[in-house]
RNA sequence: GGGCAGUUACCCAAGUGGCCAAAGGGGACUGACUGUAAAUCAGUUGUCAGAAGACUUCGGAGGUUCGAAUCCUUCACUGCCCA
């Protein structure tokens, strides 16, 4: 790949919401190439992770991905976990202040943190460091020192936090250090690049090429990867939204879900999560404007390829027939769980037991409601005794093996 | 430290003594339509009861009243202004 291509490749799906940032980031990302490659020396790049929670869903592999890429390219990728950032808690991607963590349970998140992101990463090839490692030796002189380069005004004018302000909500103090202590890493690791989302572009882009250049440093080149929207196509990917694709919870559900995930997103699904380079994309791009790709089959391209990526191709292929045997042919699918029916169960009854619904009442409207199926056969009345062994289906998608 | 305002269901938000299980919106769920897409239409959305109805809920605790989300006291939390 000569320089161009991988400057495409590695720009593909960035968003800096800012013409001139971006051209100027590629033409650093450029002259930084041309540089490692006349020097022999592999650029250091990096992302820092907060092990806030140990459920990644497709949202938090984004940036994996981008380090896949440089990697690939043949360069040195550090996977940092933010041990000591997680315990101030980043104010970036919330209105609303984080809960402070405690040192075990950041510990604890990251093993399993890390066990996922290397079904993206090359496990071989990446470091692994914790920010703690340089952040906990700061003074209070350091830090003071560090907070000179900044300006309140600077901090004010980010987006989350003008927000909290119009909206008068709690800004606290201890959520300015966030950006301080990111941008240090940054210094600590004498990183070339860093990737990381649009939320990080004041961390990064300010934050980290400010304290770099105060120190000495040749400021980084910021990789800023866009936000990927999440199962709803509008909304960011987060768990509180509670549209997320889980890459833990099997094949058949990963693919299902990105099969409800709009049309409309394809696109930036295609660039933030697949394999797939710009070429690839566009030319799918194009066959489904020009109608030679029903864009159903498009996005099953789509969901085998991510699918693949944390499953087997097996897996992969066997959760496509499923979907297809499922909800194309309206037939019901070859796994699902299993539930011994006790004796006199009613059939509200078997609801609840199976945890298909949170409440009789709950159960009792989805029965009123006709999304109460036995064996394809909508039942009427919840409180008849369960009339018979079989396939039980609650609305489109849950199934459960009555025996 | 002082003054003022606020805290309502998953979220936003109306409600200022009985007609309040609590308007409206969002979200979620179900059905129709479909490509399990989007859009659209109809419905559901505190718990229990087959219906009538009963019970628990409006930041926490206590009180006034026949009766409180609404009034009083107190505590906690948040914001704004002043220092």
């Amino acid at each position: 790949m000569n320089i161009e291509e991988q400057i495409e490749l590695l720009m593909q799906g960035t968003e800096y919401g800012d013409e001139d940032l971006k051209k100027a980031m590629t033409a650093e990302l450029r002259e930084r190439l041309i540089f490692a490659g006349k020097e022999g020396r592999p650029l250091r790049v990096y992302c820092g992770y907060d092990p806030t929670s140990t459920d990644l869903h497709l949202g938090h592999t984004i940036s994996m991905r981008k380090l896949r890429q440089f990697q690939d390219l043949g360069h040195d990728v550090t996977f940092l976990i933010g041990s000591y950032t997680a315990l101030v808690g980043d104010p970036s991607d919330k209105n609303k202040a984080r809960p402070i963590l405690t040192e075990e349970k950041v510990a604890e998140n990251a093993e399993t943190y890390t066990e996922q992101a290397f079904r993206v990463l090359d496990p071989v090839k990446t470091k692994i460091r914790y920010n703690g490692e340089w952040l906990s030796k700061l003074t209070l002189v350091d830090l003071i020192r560090l907070g000179q380069n900044f300006t309140v005004q600077q901090f004010l004018a980010r987006d989350n936090f003008a927000n909290r302000l119009e909206k008068g909500e709690p800004i606290y103090l201890h959520e300015t250090f966030y950006a301080l202590m990111q941008g240090y890493d940054a210094v600590a690791m004498q990183t070339d690049i860093q990737v990381g989302g649009t939320d990080q572009l004041f961390n990064i882009i300010v934050a980290g090429r400010k304290l770099q250049e105060a120190l000495g440093q040749k400021p980084l080149v910021g990789i800023i990867t866009g936000i990927l929207p999440g199962t709803d196509g509008a909304q960011r990917m987060s768990k509180s939204t509670g549209n997320i694709v889980p890459i833990n919870s099997g094949a058949n559900d990963m693919f299902g879900k990105l099969m409800s995930v709009p049309d409309s997103a394809m696109g930036i699904y295609m660039r933030l999560v697949t394999r797939w380079g710009p070429q690839e994309i566009e030319k799918i791009e194009k066959d489904v404007d020009s109608g030679e790709f029903h864009p159903r089959d498009a996005k099953m391209k789509m969901a085998g390829e991510i699918t693949s990526i944390f499953y087997s191709d097996d897996e992969a292929k066997a959760a496509q027939e499923n979907f297809i045997r499922t909800f194309q042919q309206k037939e019901i699918p070859d796994e699902m769980p299993e539930f011994d029916l006790q004796p006199g169960q009613t059939i509200v009854g078997v609801i609840l037991a199976a945890k298909l619904a949170g409440s009789k009442s709950k159960a009792r409207a989805l029965i009123d409601q006709k999304g109460v199926r036995l064996d394809g056969e909508v039942l009427e009345r919840g409180d008849a005794v369960f009339p018979h062994p079989g396939v039980l289906q609650v609305g489109k998608r849950r199934f459960l093996r009555v025996k």
